[in-house]
DNA sequence: CTGAAAGCGCTAACAA
DNA sequence: TTGTTAGCGCTTTCAG
């Protein structure tokens, strides 16, 4: 953020047209004879041209490959919107926060507003020079999946108008809006499913439960087998990734008395625990797993599915109605999940098989 | 690009510091009782002031939320670089691009440049209104994933002092950086192998040779094939999609005479093709697919893979060489290929196995 | 060590 | 239908 110190140093600013660099509307201008002003006109299209002003103007335009310079668009128009959305991803290398950023860009190219993305890579020093940039570009609003646990330092631009969506994951005491999915409720479902399969010992494979989305999967879980009257038969959350998920799944299965049915918290973890389950002892234990993927398609595996696109959409939605002018106090909308049964939660066990349709 | 008509409509410009709304530096400098000039100075850690002023400069940044505006400072500063480059990546959906794109953030951030990214989603004209968006915003340099068959129109930006470097695909008639894979090199790799093997009935599975990195792989799979003397056993070029990649692969597997082995040009065709071998009557046919994936690691599917994060900080280097003031001829680099065995290839099938290490 | 004035490229307001 | 003047928020230049 903080660039080199001030050196104070001559310049040599150049007076006039330089003879290399971007052309600049005064040069569109000059070329064509008219004043600046009559430019900026053809440029937005203002309709009470002559239409040989306006054609030469065009021509030079054309000739000398003149862009405005959105820098000073946007600092002397503060009324309109600058058209430009930021969207700070936690991790664009996840197919779930893709697949969100194509929805949201549908939306705000329909409204003729351009995206622009960053990814914080889920640390959160990243996130907040990320956002710094964000509004130093003056974009007009920010739809962020934030890897931080803490966002009181945000409350100053909110108060100073930037507007704000929350995404995926809650903002903490900061009253701006949000869109989540059911987490807690569709750990629910997926235990529900396999309770009706006739499974009374099922585990939990998953992460340690910091990250708010994780801390509600495994709160579903949990409440959904007390309603029933049972324990989980155990509860992992050392899998940080498919690797980890492998060897706590086989060691779950390895045990005398081993649970009948896994339910693992995230899709990175599809692999390593249907492999677990291949090789195991007990290759029909049942699995289902939170969010979906490609290969959870391809294996078979029974889903606990969030829409990530759904969840774009309506995160953009809301940043625009914001834009728009919207000042109602801040609104939190939960999207339901859905169990999408694929065979692996139904006693098919896990397979190479029809990659859904 | 074009906004509204100009409607030349009065607008309230305020005076003085807005009631509500973003402080500006002079907003800042008054709180402070000291010039704008001085503010400016301790934003940019100049040394040369005294400890009461930047204390007191710096506590009323905190309290009133100061943030530069980058589209002022973009406007005055011309010498030093405005600290932004923009990528546009053809489908973030991709994790190809994705993987790359981290990559180039790592050597951005490296640099204290922010990087900024948008997608084309493959669409030539949005690619054209995007790489519009970002020379208007000034960005220092851009790197490209180019969805688009032609380059002239970039042929004025370029002249204009715009930086840029193809990455993945090569630009058309434009004399800039690129940096790619050996694709046709590649496929022969993979062809290699598999006469290797003992292969001799080979077919290519793939999409139409429109794209280059597509038309590449092609060449290279018939050069290697006619090396060694021998005829492709069949190419088809309509599996755009795992779905249509399965019905391609399933009807050359059930000919009388069907081949011993499959090249899948891409990875999304994993699934399908795999699947179609699984299901077919011969379920140790030979398959080697161009680029790696996750699924390709649990399917245990040999790969010739690319290196994306190599790619992706080649390009961004290449581009900050240049942002360096390096104007020597375009340069073209070529990262080779890995051929990874992991059994499709070998002999062993196409089944659920060890996810690669 | 600090400040006043000019101007980056563009648009808003007012004139002609 | 077109032009002139001022000024957005900041950095540069030059002066204290």
């Amino acid at each position: 953020m903080t660039r080199a110190p001030d050196a104070e140093r001559p310049a040599g600013g150049r007076r006039g047209p330089a003879p290399t660099g971007r052309p600049t509307m005064r040069d569109v201008a000059s070329a064509a004879s008219v004043s600046v002003k009559t430019v900026s006109r053809v440029v937005h299209n203002y309709p009470f041209i002559s239409d040989d002003v306006r054609g030469r103007v065009q021509a030079e335009i054309r000739r000398l490959g003149f862009r405005p310079n959105s820098n000073a668009v946007g600092l002397r128009r503060t009324d309109r919107p600058a058209g430009g959305i930021g969207v700070l991803a936690a991790d664009l290398a996840d197919p779930f926060y893709a697949g969100m950023l194509s929805a949201i860009e549908q939306v705000a190219t329909a409204r003729s507003f351009t995206t622009l993305v960053a990814s914080s890579d889920e640390d959160p020093a990243r996130e907040r020079g990320l956002l710094g940039t964000f509004v130093e570009r003056r974009l007009d609003g920010l739809i962020v999946v934030s890897a931080d646990r803490r966002h009181d330092h945000l409350r100053p631009e909110l108060d100073v108008g930037t507007r704000m969506v929350f995404a995926d994951r809650p903002p903490q005491r900061l009253p701006v809006d949000c869109v989540l999915a059911a987490h807690a409720e569709g750990a629910g479902q997926a235990v529900t499913h396999l309770l009706g399969q006739g499974h009374r010992a099922i585990a939990y494979v998953g992460h340690s439960p910091v990250i708010h989305t994780a801390r509600e999967r495994l709160r579903g879980f949990q409440a959904a087998l007390a309603e029933a009257g049972l324990e989980p038969h155990a509860v992992r959350t050392d899998a940080v990734d498919a690797a980890a998920a492998h060897r706590a799944a086989a060691e779950l299965l390895a045990t005398p008395d081993a649970p009948t049915a896994l339910f693992a918290d995230n899709p990175r973890l599809v692999g390593g625990v249907a492999r677990a389950i291949a090789e195991s002892a007990a290759p029909r234990t049942a699995l289902v797993v939170f969010d979906d993927s490609e290969l959870a398609q391809v294996l078979g595996v029974t889903v606990v599915a969030q829409d990530p696109r759904e969840l774009g959409r309506r995160a953009a939605e809301l940043l625009f109605t914001r834009l728009d002018g919207d000042r109602s106090r801040p609104r939190r909308v939960v999207l339901p999940t859905t169990l999408v049964p694929r065979g692996s939660g139904e006693g098919f066990g896990v397979a190479l098989r029809s990659a859904g349709r």
